[in-house]
DNA sequence: CTGAAAGCGCTTACAG
DNA sequence: CTGAAAGCGCTTACAG
């Protein structure tokens, strides 16, 4: 694979931009000394004393209209920035969420981190982020002890995988927590609040449509997961066999197209298959591959069906046909939970059909 | 397009964990209102004053082996876990980075912000996260405003559009700051730090690539830039122009492959198109489709490429010629930089050669 | 409507 | 090697 090289470059100044210059005619010079403007440097500028300049910035009721404006402009001339810490302090909580997670470039984790972030900011929470590199028990649990402050906010973890579960088994207790999970994790006793959406009855769904398109059986190329079976496959499994149809083995593959064009490859060799179940997206995209090279044609020799829905599925060749899972609502959804919000709308999975499935031959 | 409905779920429990146990035998008792454990409570545990505790947690040298030892055991007896606020207050900074970005899911941002992630980890720093939903300088300012402060944190902006300039200029001064960036904005004055790609180079080296490859000229699919024309644009343009060739009318895009098959059925339907250079993957991904719908063969009638080289682009049909860009070590850099960590190394591009472009037809 | 006091849980000099 | 004091910049009752 020839390749040129044009490298980057770093620019930047040695030294940080200067301090905010201190206003004109204020004969409060005085600087605490962190160098910031702090709520006393105020209330002396406007003449007030310190709690008032407090309830201003809390917009809390009982400050005389013109005693407000004062504090405002004089906030505003000094460029007055509340220290988060000291009220985070002072209240014994901050309004902070931080998310653990073990990836934050495939699609459903962006995903479900967007809707997060989307429900946090609406309620004037920060978010915080911590990827889980390592799946071992033994990191994952370092990670959240050192991450994890029951003191200063609350935790979110996106289980989608082993690290994720662990993250959740290794929480200390006493930490306000919910989760995005699998179905079956969900279902499990469980002490923290938790979003998931219903994989298992996703799979199945498109299985059948699979098998209601003439297909004598189902493959199955699966994503990573932490027990023997994960919920999609074991709704793919669940529809294969209530349909009273050979229940070929899974393939297991990895995340990524790569993973799904070498399960492909595999499949693609065996003349009996003519329909294949993916775990995801990349997945299919892999396998899509493996048939164009092997000669079979998508959809009119083998069908191909994905999972999740990315924004680019929709152009892949042929157009994929895969079920929509809405991990931004998802996310949205595991932040007002933990927040007991009311009105937790439902995550929701649809089959969206497109090129990529259809009618078996006729034999 | 026919869909079928499959609804998730939200489980939980009504009630909150129960707090930490205290610790058996131990006769303090005692908790503070916030119901955490303190440094006062392990030092009355450990007999000990707090000041020592404090030296232990931050493994100050001067604490004799045995103390030492005491301490920890009842730090892990008692559950403790040292408050954030409370030191970053006392500190008067933290160890934290938010970072200002206008999206989470598109493959650069995403990668970048692992990049930040990696880097601030492995220096102990909390990352934050903060999306700018709205690119109006108002909006931006407003969230900066909010999000942003001095005192406590630094902020890495990730500037690759408007929204992320807009930050950088309504930035108040004395925060530390870094910036990931477009070239052409690196170069600019201004008084932070910043890591940038050349994109202007590697665009240029893409034009001349296929211009290489026989075409007559290159046309180019534009993703969005605050000012008339990008790097990338830029660098398309000039290679055109030494070349001295005719230059096109660059085709403007979103960022989504729903845009770049817009733009590409526009040159799809002119006869003189044979060779694409695209903003970036997902239009290129668009583009594709466009030209397939359309009758013309890639890389035999229309030669596409790409840019950031996406995980997928591999797998596309054709496989995509595309120019990498290092994303993630790019944020890591821009981690580094910020921090004035030494050997901040070079962000790279380079052409990765596929299966998309080809040389040009005999006429 | 506004102010004086106490305290949030740490760290940082300063003593000993 | 260890302890007593002061203070980080706020908020939260409590007075007036």
């Amino acid at each position: 694979m020839p390749s040129m090289d044009v490298t980057g470059h770093i620019s930047g100044l040695g030294e940080d931009a200067p301090h905010h210059a201190a206003a004109s005619g204020a004969s409060s010079e005085r600087r605490s000394k962190t160098g910031a403007v702090s709520i006393r440097d105020v209330a002396r500028a406007a003449g007030v004393s310190y709690q008032t300049v407090s309830r201003v910035i809390n917009d809390q009721a009982g400050v005389k209209p013109a005693t407000r404006d004062s504090v405002r402009d004089w906030i505003d001339r000094l460029g007055f920035r509340p220290n988060q810490a000291a009220r985070a302090l002072a209240r014994g909580h901050t309004r902070a969420v931080t998310v653990l997670t073990s990836n934050t470039t495939l699609y459903g984790y962006a995903a479900t981190l967007q809707g997060i972030e989307e429900a946090a900011r609406a309620s004037g929470f920060s978010v915080g982020i911590r990827v889980l590199d390592s799946p071992e028990p033994a990191d994952v649990k370092a990670t959240v002890e050192r991450e994890v402050d029951p003191a200063v906010g609350s935790v979110i973890v996106i289980a989608f995988d082993v690290a994720g579960v662990h993250a959740l088994r290794s929480m200390p207790p006493g930490v306000a927590l919910a989760a995005a999970v699998e179905a079956s994790e969900a279902t499990r006793r469980h002490p923290y609040p938790c979003v998931w959406v219903d994989d298992r009855t996703a799979a199945a769904e498109a299985t059948k449509y699979l098998l209601g398109l003439g297909h004598q059986t189902v493959h199955y190329v699966a994503i990573p997961y932490l027990t023997q079976v994960s919920d999609r496959a074991a709704g793919w499994r669940t529809a294969l066999r209530e349909a009273g149809v050979r229940v070929p083995r899974a393939v297991r593959g990895g995340w990524t197209p790569q993973s799904g064009y070498e399960a492909g490859r595999k499949l693609a060799a065996d003349e009996r298959v003519t329909a294949v179940l993916c775990g995801n997206d990349d997945l299919a995209l892999g396998v899509l591959r493996a048939m164009r090279e092997a000669g079979r044609d998508v959809p009119s020799d083998v069908s191909v069906v994905g999972f999740d829905d990315a924004p680019q599925s929709e152009f892949y060749a042929p157009a994929l046909t895969t079920v929509r899972l809405d991990f931004v609502g998802l996310g949205r959804d595991c932040f007002r939970l933990l927040h007991a919000q009311e009105e937790p709308s439902h995550a929701t999975a649809r089959l969206i059909v497109r090129a990529s499935a259809g009618p078996a031959r006729r034999r």
